[in-house]
DNA sequence: CTTTTTGCAAAGCGTTTGCATTGAA
DNA sequence: TTCAATGCAAACGCTTTGCAAAAAG
């Protein structure tokens, strides 16, 4: 990690979760914070390995299970394959190709206040609320229209 | 299949993509329309080979597959484990648990006519438009108070 | 010094593939 | 008779586990 506000930040995290400070996992949180993407475990190894050789791609894998455990990173939802994290932020919402798997980020203030239904409100605790839109992204639109 | 509208219902959907109708096919259609779960190909292999124990569990895996293709099922995006498919029906939303995984369907009005963002509008084919809430279910918001 | 974390290897679980056989059209 | 679908077995990809060695507090 380069960034000293980023190591602050971390220290006082780790702190809070009882977690030890390795530089493993300093890596792997310096990749994530400046990262825009939903890497899988092994896309985020493949990075840190390069300025971090000797870090195993379990524990790359452990540490971001652990991240999302205390709320640093969230398990993205999605239709099979590798898992993805998602550093947690500001509020937004996600959309899926359904052809190339591609998922693009997206606020909007008209989601922002969406009325939760009273069965489940009464009945549930909700922490969460997101939309989720699936369908064609730019690139695989173009390519159904010239084949 | 006992229902003699599902049958009917299935060989004009096989008759129009082109599949063949094979027992097993009606088999884990029959199923899938008259369960209302989120089933795993596991799940679903193990019912159907109940009325039909020569059944293998790739065909029943497969057969949710092509099901999937053609429109007649959902498969549901979810954090890890097996895939879990989901009866094509009216449009429904869901809530997840977030501590035992648990699925629950619900409606709201309120959801139908959700705007889409300009950009995302302009730059992509949305074909569906979820809301997904994440939180603890009945069960286990339960747990959580009196542990 | 104690306890967590790491790295490695093996096991586990679910999905996918290849191929010969079977069955629908 | 033809071509898709089935059943089986092996391969594959990703995740999880167990454990000894190393490192953090």
């Amino acid at each position: 990690m380069q960034n000293q506000a980023l190591t602050d930040q971390f220290s006082e995290l780790c702190k809070k979760s009882g977690l030890k400070i390795t530089p493993q996992r300093c890596a792997v949180y310096g990749h994530l914070m400046t990262s825009r993407n939903h890497p899988t475990a092994v896309e985020v190894y493949r990075t840190v390995r390069g300025r971090f050789p000797n870090i195993s791609y379990d524990t790359v894998n452990r540490t971001l299970l652990t991240f999302a455990e205390i709320g640093l990173v969230d398990i993205l939802q999605t239709k099979g394959g590798p898992r993805r994290f998602d550093p947690v932020m500001d509020n937004h919402h996600h959309f899926y190709c359904v052809d190339c798997g591609k998922i693009i980020d997206f606020t909007s203030q008209h989601y922002e206040d969406l009325k939760i239904p009273d069965r489940i409100r009464a009945e549930c605790t909700v922490f969460t609320q997101r939309v989720v839109l699936n369908g064609l992204c730019p690139r695989c639109r173009k390519k159904k229209r010239t084949p």
